[in-house]
DNA sequence: GGGCAACCTGAACGGTGTTCAGGTTAGAGT
DNA sequence: ACTCTAACCTGAACACCGTTCAGGTTGCCC
């Protein structure tokens, strides 16, 4: 029985939330789709660009509606939503921010971000630079969070999880120092 | 002729430098030093043990003189310090965030920008937010600046490196965002 | 001169992403 | 009904990877 892209897509996706990053593989993939390695490559160019289309469907599962109107709120909810796909998904930080810093994907919520920005009137730099400030806060403390977590689990480290931050005060903290500047 | 430990270390970097991570294999480290890749195995317990030790070298070799006093300045050296010694090694920032991330290692500047923040009287509950924002900003942004930097020289990819932000203004966004916490 | 620790060999194990020539299958067009 | 084409897949191979292990060599200390 032939399979499309979206297929392999949702079953990459199911592999790496079961079993994580490391069993992500094309000879694991494709024994569980009942086929070559090989012919994964009929749907992806290559690995990268199979984690590319995952990033992309972590972030479209954890789409949610738009409530705020004021932009601090705004950029809570973007933030927000972007933490919650990634943290839905074993290693779902790691790759997310892996794509999104090669330039292959994973690009939505930085341009929402700016849209955001824009629309409350925030200055050209000032905008590039707040969202890079955000989109690597979220990255960074999505990435600890998840990985400290799995190591625990996993017994591996003896890292306690109450030493993990909150994420709406460091968050605050970026915004109010937005707001700072911007009066 | 035996190799000591500090010489694989050291010539560990110098492979990470000019070939990047991918290059630094267990193989290749091995055979620039005319001995099997098993050799390696008697310095270092694991190539996850070695990262751990090489980040620690790169940031061991970034290390300038302290200058400032009044806090936002101690800050703003200690995150340009951890900023310029890993920009300084090909892929650096990649391997001292992942072995900071997994608890590994790299945990010196972290606990600097605790004890610089304790000095100046933050709340407990602060250090621990303001440290991690920080030292998350400052991986991000850096691990951008390179990736973003080798693939425009590598012809991958068209990202332009003007849109880069700039560093030290969303450094002073969140030490702006302390600041106006604390008062 | 014996012994011990440091250092290394060489082969093997079980993986990995990727390529490629060729095979099968299903459906649309005539 | 028949061809043609595009989608999908096979099976083998290539060139790597980290890691383990029994055993060998070297150099220094007592």
């Amino acid at each position: 029985m032939a399979h499309h892209r979206s297929d392999v897509l949702a079953h990459a996706v199911t592999l790496l939330d079961t079993h994580g990053l490391s069993a992500l593989t094309m000879r694991r993939l494709g024994a569980e789709l009942g086929v070559q390695p090989s012919a994964i490559y009929h749907h992806f160019a290559s690995k990268q660009a199979l984690l590319a289309a995952v990033a992309d469907e972590i972030l479209a599962r954890g789409a949610r509606p738009r409530q705020a109107v004021a932009w601090p709120d705004r950029l809570r909810e973007v933030c927000a939503e972007l933490r919650h796909a990634m943290l839905a998904v074993t290693d779902g930080a790691d790759v997310v921010a892996t794509v999104w810093a090669f330039g292959l994907g994973a690009a939505a919520p930085v341009t929402e971000m700016e849209e955001v920005l824009a629309d409350a009137e925030v200055p050209d730099e000032l905008v590039a630079v707040a969202s890079r400030t955000l989109v690597h806060y979220v990255f960074g403390h999505a990435f600890e969070e998840q990985t400290a977590r799995q190591a625990v689990s996993l017994g591996a480290v003896e890292r306690s999880l109450e030493s993990l931050p909150d994420f709406d005060l460091g968050l605050d903290l970026v915004i109010d120092g937005l707001r700072a500047r911007l009066s």
